[in-house]
RNA sequence: GCGAAGGUGGCGGAAUGGCAGACGCACUAGCUUGAGGUGCUAGCGGGGCGACCCGUGGGGGUUCAAGUCCCCCCCUUCGCACCA
């Protein structure tokens, strides 16, 4: 055979990435009449440990998607930039003293070129990063708004400190009592914070997710949100001045409220506790704030409590109920009081069996009475009041709403809304963070000059903006970044920078900074006009590509993330700085990508082997055999070490053991990352691409396997191999030709729904025809290289140039497919008998019954399975099937 | 407990109600190649010498025809977790 040029990633990868950043195919231009496209990755966090190959999965695919829509002659905005604010350099920081600002330029470094080296077509002359002082500056542009509008507010209010990481942390990022990132223990305890007001904005939130093309992510935004409609409602205490107010979403079911239940934190809890109950009372308490939530929940259907003593009345039924305290009742939901109507309240009623009190029936699902004391579990459903005065016989929807007309009429509540959603604490005790740009007035103490020097008191109560004119506020250069064991923060340290005077007067900045969530809130915005230091952005700018068409990011950000972004959005609708209601129409989020599948077996100190279900972790979290207290340890196997065997893998020489085959989520601690940079070495960026949409579904769950990459490298050679090879304009043979055809509009198809893994296939499919082709004409080997640039681009360009490409197939017009020829006119189709499959025919698209039944006549095959039979029906599919049903 | 997604070969996965297992990995055999991770050809769900039979978590149902639609159950993963 004739020396033809090998494919060689390693050649042609860098040579094209050359291309790209100096010719600048990319850059996002709008030219009028043409389609827009904005497509937009979750931007990364610059870590120190670089990309692993969890990141390039959802970047290839927004990457195809906008390579195939610029060749479909779209405009196109695909941007990238850093997220670069946040702990892990802060800690690095502490740790070594490099200055959060080297070690984030750095990482950045590093991920740029990581993310070049996957030759993704991202618009770098856009590139931004949330620390970059011009950036930082509306940020904080931003929170002035906020600020400007009462949205972002100071509050004394119980927030979650963790003394680990020194710092607060929103509800989000609190896990089991735990913080989110490094799992430390976390603590409630007032302190002054920035909050910002999102529940201002909870039914806009909520209402506005209609519509939007999103995953089940619109159901947990639902959730998280958490809008319950009921009624508030004053219970007098028996003897007190004091009223206890609960909220319910049933006041349909108030006359069956026999006993009222408080949160411990309830303030009215120490007031109202009869002296005989104190002791029992102020202990129950003590006992449940030393618990951390986890510990209250990990109780699970454990109700505990105890009276106080003090009785409240019934306002339906003006009869006294018990008022006890119980830590299933939230201090920060609600009203922290809750009615209890055990007959139709799981809660209540468990309750009520544990302490033995009344269950009164106030519902009936039909309107017969019955003995409530006898139920083994309580009524919730709707039904028809009883028992329950003026509102007998009322279905439970106009049962409360009569019930809550009353409570109106007699003054002692109202109708109400309430939300899980709370208000987001929005000040961090860090360093690398954005300035909150606000600061107070400072008195000085007597005889002081300067509060540097001398005692003084800063007026929190007397918040300033700062001009915009005066933005961004910098972070001062510090050398020591240890968070503080009080909420000031690092920067508190910072006496030049955090007091000046002004006018004769002393005033001290703000030392608490901004949570990561900020830059990430806008920055899709900032992608639009990144470089103008007059205005957020343009508004030419923002109508070219507003609103973004498709964003795609992890799911872990389904609440976080995304609810802040939206609520900054619709702020910044209501400045009138952006048009739309909701900033992201389409988003999906691609699956975990889990390291290699694992087999793993127990062994017991005796050396004999243990099935995983014999195996579980006591207090200690040490393994060991059930109902044992033999040691277990961790035996890891190899593939061939094992078999499946009714659904289970067992050991081949130990067939009844166990062995549990599972992925694992990637982690440095189970040593099973994947390092994108080697799987380019071997393979190449172009064979790493194309695998991770092979894989599967763009949205599942996948577990990675090294191994499979050599089948795509294969793929690519085999395509190069046929487009070097191609040769003249010689015809394609009509097979080939519909083939060709077929594959064009599927990958076309299937770019467009985002299903990567089929259009890749598809495409598989044709180089392997292509291949037991002599002489494959240069046009098919064309439209190949066109068809293969959106998952290999490299490969592609390069196929695209040696088969006499002019100049880059960036923006070359996507091939198109002939109708005709996608639909065969002939078509083999099966025969059944009985609906099983006896024969195949080859008919005519357009054939008729006579003729179908005439291909049945003639197939062999299926005559032994008609001899002797009557039939009984015939159907006939055209171009489907043939089912005869005999008898 | 609640909510969502999902259960198909040894593995990843295909399949507008119409030939289950496309495509790929691994494996087996042969060829080739002087070999050290990437060549070529063939085979590859299970059972049976065979014609055939059985097979999409389990059980029912609808239909000429069900992985796909309906009902019940089991399991896995993810999210939420006493939200009044």
């Amino acid at each position: 055979m004739s020396e033809r040029p090998r494919y060689t990633p390693a050649d042609i990868e860098p040579k094209w990435q050359h291309h790209w950043r100096t010719q600048q195919p990319f850059r996002a231009v709008r030219r009028a009449g043409h389609p827009t496209l904005c497509a937009l990755d979750m931007f990364p966090y610059p870590s120190g440990a670089g990309l692993h190959v969890g990141h390039p999965e959802g970047y290839t695919a927004t990457d195809i998607v906008c390579r195939h829509a610029r060749m479909k002659g779209f405009d196109v905005l695909h941007p990238m930039g850093w997220d670069s604010f946040g702990l892990p350099a802060e800690q690095h920081a502490i740790n070594t003293g490099t200055h959060p600002s080297v070690t984030t330029r750095n990482n950045i470094d590093n991920f740029r070129r990581q993310l070049q080296a996957l030759g993704f077509s991202y618009d770098w002359s856009r590139e931004l990063a949330t620390t970059d002082e011009r950036y930082v500056r509306w940020t904080q542009w931003i929170f002035l708004k906020l600020f400007h509008r009462g949205l972002a507010f100071q509050a004394e209010t119980p927030v979650n400190w963790c003394p680990a990481l020194g710092t607060v942390l929103a509800n989000e990022e609190v896990i089991d009592g735990r913080s989110e990132r490094g799992s430390h223990p976390v603590v409630r305890m007032p302190l002054r914070q920035w909050t910002l007001k999102i529940t201002a904005y909870a039914d806009r939130l909520l209402d506005d997710l209609v519509g939007l093309d999103w995953p089940e992510t619109r159901e947990k935004q639902t959730h998280w949100i958490g809008r319950s409609e009921g009624a508030e409602c004053d219970f007098a205490v028996v003897g007190h001045d004091a009223k206890i107010r609960v909220f319910t979403t049933r006041p349909d079911t108030m006359f069956g409220a026999t006993y009222m239940v408080l949160a411990p934190e309830h303030p009215l809890v120490a007031q109202i506790t009869t002296p005989a109950q104190k002791a029992a009372v102020d202990a129950y308490v003590l006992e449940v704030a030393r618990k951390s939530d986890m510990e209250r929940t990990a109780l699970g259907k454990k109700k505990s409590g105890v009276p106080t003593g003090a009785f409240a009345t019934n306002p339906a039924t003006g009869q006294p109920i018990p008022v006890w305290v119980a830590d299933f009742v939230l201090g920060h939901y609600g009203t922290g009081a809750i009615m209890s109507v055990p007959g139709h309240d799981e809660r209540d009623f468990e309750f009520a069996r544990v302490f033995g009190l009344p269950i009164v029936q106030v519902v009936s699902k039909d309107g017969a009475l019955a003995d409530a004391g006898t139920w083994k579990e309580a009524f919730v459903d709707d039904g028809v009041a009883v028992r329950s005065g003026f509102l007998d016989g009322k279905q439970t929807e106009a049962a409360k709403a009569a019930m809550i007309d009353w409570v109106e009429a007699q003054g002692l509540g109202t109708r109400k809304v309430q939300y899980k959603l709370r208000d987001w604490v929005f000040s961090r005790q860090r360093y690398w963070g954005e300035p909150i740009p606000v600061y107070f007035p400072v008195d000085l103490g007597a005889g002081v000059d300067d509060p540097r020097k001398g005692a003084h008191t800063i007026r929190y109560d007397q918040p300033i903006a700062v001009e915009e004119s005066e933005l961004p506020v910098r972070l001062p250069d510090l050398a020591d970044f240890k968070p503080g064991d009080d909420p000031s923060g690092p920067l508190a340290r910072a006496l030049d920078w955090r007091f000046f005077q002004k006018d004769g007067r002393w005033f001290a900045r703000e030392t608490n900074t901004m949570p990561q969530w900020a830059g990430s809130c806008w920055y899709y915005l900032r992608f639009l006009d990144p470089h103008n230091d007059a205005r957020i952005f343009d508004d030419a700018a923002y109508d070219d590509w507003m609103p973004v068409d498709l964003y795609v990011g992890g799911s872990e950000h389904a609440v976080l993330h995304l609810l802040y972004a939206r609520f900054w959005h619709k702020v910044l609708f209501d400045c009138g700085v952006v048009k739309h209601k909701e900033p992201f129409q389409k988003l999906v989020h691609q699956g975990l990508i889990l390291g290699e599948v694992e087999y793993t077996a127990y062994k017991d100190s005796h050396d004999a082997w243990v099935s995983p279900d014999d195996v579980e972790e006591d207090a200690d979290h040490e393994l060991r055999k059930k109902g044992t207290d033999l040691g277990v340890v961790v035996v890891k196997l190899r593939a061939d070490q094992t078999q499946k065997k009714g659904g289970k893998f067992v050991l081949i020489d130990a067939p009844d053991v166990v062995v549990d085959a599972r992925a694992h989520k990637m982690s440095k601690a189970r040593g099973n990352v994947v390092n994108p940079d080697d799987i380019i070495e071997r393979y190449g960026a172009d064979a790493l691409r194309v695998f991770e949409m092979f894989m599967g579904p763009l949205e599942a769950v996948k577990p990675w396997a090294t191994d499979g990459v050599v089948g795509v490298r294969r793929f690519l050679d085999r395509a190069w191999n046929v487009c070097v090879a191609a040769e003249g304009e010689g015809p394609l043979d009509d097979e080939s030709l519909r083939l060709l055809h077929k594959t064009v509009q599927k990958v076309g198809a299937d770019i467009e729904g985002l299903r990567f893994n089929t259009a890749i296939s598809a495409m598989m499919i044709l180089v392997n025809r292509l291949a037991e082709i002599e002489k494959v004409p240069v046009s098919a080997a064309r439209t190949l290289a066109l068809l293969l640039s959106p998952f290999a681009p490299h490969l592609g360009e390069e196929l695209w140039e040696r088969l006499g490409g002019e100049a880059s197939l960036a923006h070359e017009p996507w091939p198109t497919f002939e109708p005709s020829l996608v639909v065969d006119d002939v078509v083999e189709i099966p025969i059944q008998v009985n609906g099983k499959l006896r024969a195949k025919a080859r008919l005519r698209r357009d054939a008729s019954e006579a003729d179908a039944r005439a291909a049945v006549a003639g197939a062999a095959e299926a005559q032994p399975f008609l001899a002797g039979k009557t039939e009984k029906k015939f159907l006939f599919v055209p171009g489907k099937i043939i089912n005869v049903v005999v008898g």
